[in-house]
DNA sequence: TGATAGATAATCATGATCGCTCATTTAAGG
DNA sequence: CCTTAAATGAGCGATCATGATTATCTATCA
């Protein structure tokens, strides 16, 4: 049997059995257990199977069953520093739109501490958490979109076009030196809402993000004012943000 | 078992049970003390549960509860059981309207198991939960009321007036044989419209708030058709609901 | 406040699993 | 027939997961 054969065959009794151990995916393939480890380290990387120590899972399974990850609420100390530097950017008295997704969870967090702001969402991790907050807070409602942990779609459209703030903070998923995008329509169809509805329009995003464009384009450059980063970036990328009128501000 | 099925498991426990003391736990995963202690260590590290001396508590209802402890504790098993209870009278198919508050949010947690139903609510909580439920899930925008945990007020009427619903699950503070009454205005609003907006009008209410009016009305009886209650209320009663058009649901 | 039972954390021993390295086999091409 | 490169299998030390044991801590009640 060939490698491709047994990557494929193992796939598949994966997709099959949904959990193995090491010793009866043994059993099912004839393999030597060194050669059956390499298969799994290999397929693992790319995505096919969800290794764990003792055995395998089948990863389509295992996110069926976790539809929002709670890690959204884990704080790492890159999206700490970028919301410090965000609060320091929103004078008192202001109204900001905060966007769903982490790096926007991270800096609402802060700001619902300050009783002198109102803060407008479509996250639903953050109107939780809003609940043991200071400022003044409204949520967008909406269609549930599990994976995001967002409120989207036609009514949550039909909300916004009511609204308007002096702040909109944007996350993305990815950005390159033409744009920036984010992995779905619907939630794409929000930014583009939120852009158009307030003032001044602060992207937040870690630095690994650059260069990894996603799936759906929603703002190029110039649209927005500035943007809040977690390293200083390269001086090639500096001098592009000036260029189209972005300042960047780095959290460290 | 996997040590990450186990996680997994745990997670899912805790969600379902809200709240577990160890040994509880323990007959549900069958892993040694030691081995169960730790993964609720790290699970209390990634923030998936909340570990008290004893047992152990799922974070989301920590969060979104006002006064934990005492609200929701006092009468879980009542308002269990009359969650268990709704959930006989909803069919298959339908859009259901659940009302903010501790009664509502219990069924609307049993209904969010469903795969056949569209829910619709107001509430902060409940949509918290609905991350890990089944059911179609719209959210109405609107101010945060943090004393409620509902969106209220104008943008909650406005997004209301668009929406319809087969049933509504409604929720109060108190009762007696005038009407039904809450504590605040802008939640009676709410109420009132949900009222406008849906066919059939259930009302779930433990009979300890019979005879306990609150300060604002929002529904007389005959705007019910039906109430759901723990246990089943004196004959008296029962034959003025008749009388008033509502059918009594006992839970017991 | 102090005692006590139960709960928790820390430590250790054990067995299983893992990834690395190296020798061997296999297949392809000159 | 030989060379080379890739794939494979075996061995070995390192690592990990687990359960038992012991010591420490915590809530509760007197």
């Amino acid at each position: 049997m060939f490698a491709q054969e047994r990557h494929h065959a193992i796939k598949k009794i994966v997709r099959e059995h949904r959990r193995l151990s090491f010793a009866e995916l043994q059993d099912l393939v004839e393999v030597s257990p060194a050669t059956l480890r390499r298969d799994l380290t290999e397929l693992e990387k790319s995505g096919d199977i969800l290794r764990v120590h003792g055995g395998v899972l089948d990863p389509a399974y295992v996110r069926s069953e976790i539809s929002f990850d709670e890690r959204l609420l884990r704080h790492s100390s890159a999206k700490k520093a970028i919301a410090k530097k965000v609060n320091s950017l929103i004078p008192p008295g202001s109204s900001v739109y905060v966007d769903a997704g982490s790096t926007c969870l991270e800096a609402g967090r802060v700001l619902l501490g300050r009783n002198d702001l109102r803060l407008v969402t479509h996250s639903v991790a953050l109107t939780s958490i809003a609940l043991h907050g200071q400022a003044e807070f409204l949520c967008v409602g909406g269609e549930l979109r599990r994976l995001s942990g967002a409120l989207v779609g036609g009514a949550a459209l039909g909300a916004l076009a009511f609204l308007h703030t002096d702040f909109a903070l944007l996350g993305a998923s990815g950005m390159d030196n033409k744009e920036c995008s984010t992995t779905e329509v619907s939630e794409a169809e929000i930014k583009r809402s939120i852009l158009e509805r307030s003032q001044r329009h602060i992207l937040l995003a870690d630095f690994s993000k650059w260069q990894q464009p996603s799936t759906v384009t929603f703002a190029k450059w110039p649209d927005f004012h500035d943007w809040v980063t977690d390293q200083t970036p390269p001086a090639k990328v500096q001098k592009f943000m000036k260029a189209q009128g972005v300042t960047i501000h780095s959290a460290t």
